[in-house]
DNA sequence: GTGTATTTGTTCGTATGTATT
DNA sequence: TAATACATACGAACAAATACA
């Protein structure tokens, strides 16, 4: 019988063998790999017998390579729920994931076309920007800019400059409740300020999620125009109940 | 740094600001683009330049050129609704475009780990499996792959050759209704085979869907994967009433 | 910033075993 | 049997991105 059983290759038991390191958790999520050189010595085999294990690994998603760095094992991507209600501390903890966000600017200006149509604002209206970075677990999720109807909340940049949260923010200036009155989604390249800040290669593919929020009476509030890391990421949307 | 930066040709990067220009609407379809002279002034390049650039996005189906004319916008980025119900030809008759379908294959076949998860099947039962793509204006916008699950709905595929289309071919198999229990979206660089259907160049930032549809009783009809063309779609969220 | 070492990515070449024609 | 194609495995060298003193 055994003339009948199939060999398997050298790089599929490297191939498994990793897996299973990884499954049973001696490698979480965000670790580096042993490297080619040293994994090759392990496995006692060439080193291209380990990148073809690797490369078989990546085909999967359980690993990347970062040449120069090293091999990583894959954090799943971020399932992000967007719906009635985009709350992104929320999300993230409800994820059992640790969210941060950083401040990239904050600044009151004249409405461009687009944000004035939004906000039903006239062109020119005074807008309250605010841009930023969203991270998840130390990773850059996506990038943000939100304006916001500077007369109507006059002083929303105080708060949000103390607190960050845009629903705090809001709350603050009188708004109890918001909700997402329209999205609109396309795939995009990552430009060069896009792909430093969200720790991607220019020219990667991001997610671009415009959309606009309205208050209980539904008057504009916010318009926001989104920048998601396309492999970091999943935008999931829950089922309308 | 400068020493670091890439060498992208200088048609292709005017080809992708135009192509930007159009997406966002700068330009919509009917416009006439500058001329040839105008283009090669703004971007500060030779005419053949501009040619080489209009010429690649002209083989895409972006722009068309007339002698002695001009050079016009040939479509707008298509908008598509998703929501609850998803309706490829519906959608686009109401955006008064014209709406067509090519089918690439289909077959029968053992369901893979993720379609048999969502069809509630054993990995290994028979599925459907209709690969195809979606056409605005003779545009191709969005390829698909839809699961059905085959012993449920044994005689779909004559249905589905006959008809092309799903609502119709699932409800000569009994199911009047079905809705969109998840979506979940993310953004991909294009494949060899998914740019060479959608007409678009490798690598190109596309935006994939992955659905499930359930009946009436929410037992799962359908497991869809979809690739839109992100120069040529824009997903609307429309609001949940 | 600069230079150097590290690490992955790519491309040559060599050899062997297996399956197909 | 011979010719061919293909997958596997090893070796060497270099390119490109990164990390670090």
């Amino acid at each position: 019988m055994s003339r009948f059983q199939k060999k398997t290759p050298v790089w599929e038991g490297i191939s498994r063998a990793l897996t299973a390191d990884i499954a049973e958790g001696r490698y979480t999520p965000g670790d580096k790999l042993p490297t080619e050189a040293e994994l090759s010595a392990r496995f006692g085999v060439n080193r291209h017998t380990v990148r073809h294990a690797l490369k078989d690994m990546a085909e999967t998603g359980l690993v990347h390579a970062r040449r120069g760095s090293g091999v990583y094992v894959a954090q799943r991507p971020t399932d992000y729920p967007i719906g009635k209600r985009v709350r992104f501390h929320r999300n993230l903890q409800q994820a059992g994931r640790l969210p941060a966000k950083e401040t990239l600017s904050i600044e009151t200006r004249a409405a461009d076309q687009r944000e004035a149509e939004a906000l039903h604002l006239n062109k020119g209206d005074p807008v309250h920007v605010y841009e930023g970075l969203s991270l998840a677990d130390g990773q850059p999720i996506v990038m943000f800019r939100s304006a916001f109807p500077a007369e109507r909340y006059p002083d929303l940049l105080e708060h949000l400059t103390f607190s960050k949260s845009v629903t705090a923010a809001l709350k603050a200036c009188g708004v109890e409740d918001y909700t997402r009155a329209s999205t609109r989604l396309t795939a995009k390249r990552a430009t060069t300020t896009q792909a430093l800040h969200l720790r991607i290669r220019e020219g990667d593919p991001i997610l671009r999620s415009v959309g606009i929020n309205v208050d209980a009476n539904r008057v504009p509030t916010e318009y926001g125009v989104s920048w998601f890391a396309g492999d970091r990421v999943t935008l999931t949307l829950s089922d309308p109940e």
